[in-house]
DNA sequence: TGCACGCTGCGACTAAAGTCACTCGCCGGG
DNA sequence: CCCGGCGAGTGACTTTAGTCGCAGCGTGCA
């Protein structure tokens, strides 16, 4: 009756399972941080979301027993509580309140795909790379004399994975951005000087 | 106690809510065909999913409260079922098979979501385009002497939508199409000449 | 009959995205 | 101390996407 909880450990990197793989069943994140992405053909990568501890992945394939949509690696070292299929089914049927807040969490991931799918298909490289500055700058940005300093969570790389495009395109961005005076690039470490300047990067129809 | 649905009709075109709308409750497809789509602020728009009878909109909102996030409006006449947010959320405590049910819904809505993101983020127009063909050719194909007869559900412009881009680019990429002996387009008939020829376009890299 | 309107086909253009090929600087290991 | 690898910056280029403006065409309706 129990929840069969299994305690899982992933180092940097590591692949927790493939997109097409079978779905075995539900993993919560206890310590660590995961990134779910798609990856193409031509090596390119999309990442769908990046959960952090408290948060969840491959919930949906657990209703359906399809196999997962996305693959998922570990960003850093992690621990993982894992639940089988079978065990988290009846868990939700012993108790409804877990399904209808199960329900919640996917209506959230829901939403952030849906967000995802408005910035692929409406804004540029340009406009989504100003959104994460200004995400960022709202969340854990310090107020400094001279601006809001941020930091990026990893490599021009990654977050070209993040913003669907390529390494060079964040380069030239930013670089453009500094130009235009609106951030101070260096290296990792970004100043934003202009935030309102920034945030009227994203709804420029031109 | 009994599940308090109410009946609706709408003409074709008709808007049923806007994206950001406060959410009411769920929507069950009686007759019809329902379109959800997201549109920007220039007058783009993006379709994400089509909803024929027996299909279901707008379940997400009614189990986190938040508002629609994308809008919904009637492809052809529709009559639709409707049922307030909280008889249908007592209703899945009292029901948890309903409420499996209701995630394995969800979970198929954000299968296609992730495939939508996939197409955004790694095809090409052409290749979105050929894929839809292929799909159409597949699905509701009629097998003639030299081809597979297929019909575009709608307008060019509808398909752009569906697409993530803009008529043109349809109207030329389907002339595209043509002048590689691929399909054969009459308006909105076309005949599918080269189905392997068409498929091998979804995956070439360059 | 003919006019208006919606759908489609282009051509020409601009802009954005992506590719290729390199250079440079930094850091860590041999 | 040198080397190798990785992350980053950059110029030049190709390809794809998107914009603008307009012409042709059919259908329906006055």
């Amino acid at each position: 009756m129990g929840a069969h909880a299994v305690r899982k450990s992933y180092g940097q990197g590591e692949l927790l399972f493939s997109e097409g793989d079978p779905c075995k069943g539900l993993h919560i994140i206890v310590r660590g941080k995961l990134r779910i992405f798609k990856s193409s053909a031509s090596g390119r990568e999309q990442v769908l979301a990046v959960e952090g501890p408290g948060g969840s992945v491959a919930e949906l394939p657990v209703f359906d027993g399809a196999p997962y949509p996305a693959s998922v690696s570990a960003v850093e070292d992690s621990q993982i509580l894992f639940i089988s299929r079978n065990d988290f089914r009846s868990f939700c049927l012993a108790h409804p309140e877990v399904a209808l807040k199960m329900l919640a969490v996917v209506g959230a991931r829901l939403r952030r795909l849906v967000g995802i799918i408005e910035e692929l298909s409406f804004a540029t490289v340009r406009q989504r790379l100003a959104s994460v500055l200004v995400r960022l700058a709202q969340t854990e940005g310090k107020r400094m004399g001279d601006g809001i300093e941020i930091q990026l969570p990893g490599t021009h790389q990654e977050l070209a994975h993040q913003l669907g495009t390529v390494r060079e395109l964040v380069s030239r961005n930013l670089m453009r951005l500094q130009a235009e005076g609106l951030v101070e690039v260096e290296a990792r470490n970004i100043t934003v000087l202009d935030l309102p300047g920034l945030t009227a990067i994203l709804d420029s129809s031109s």
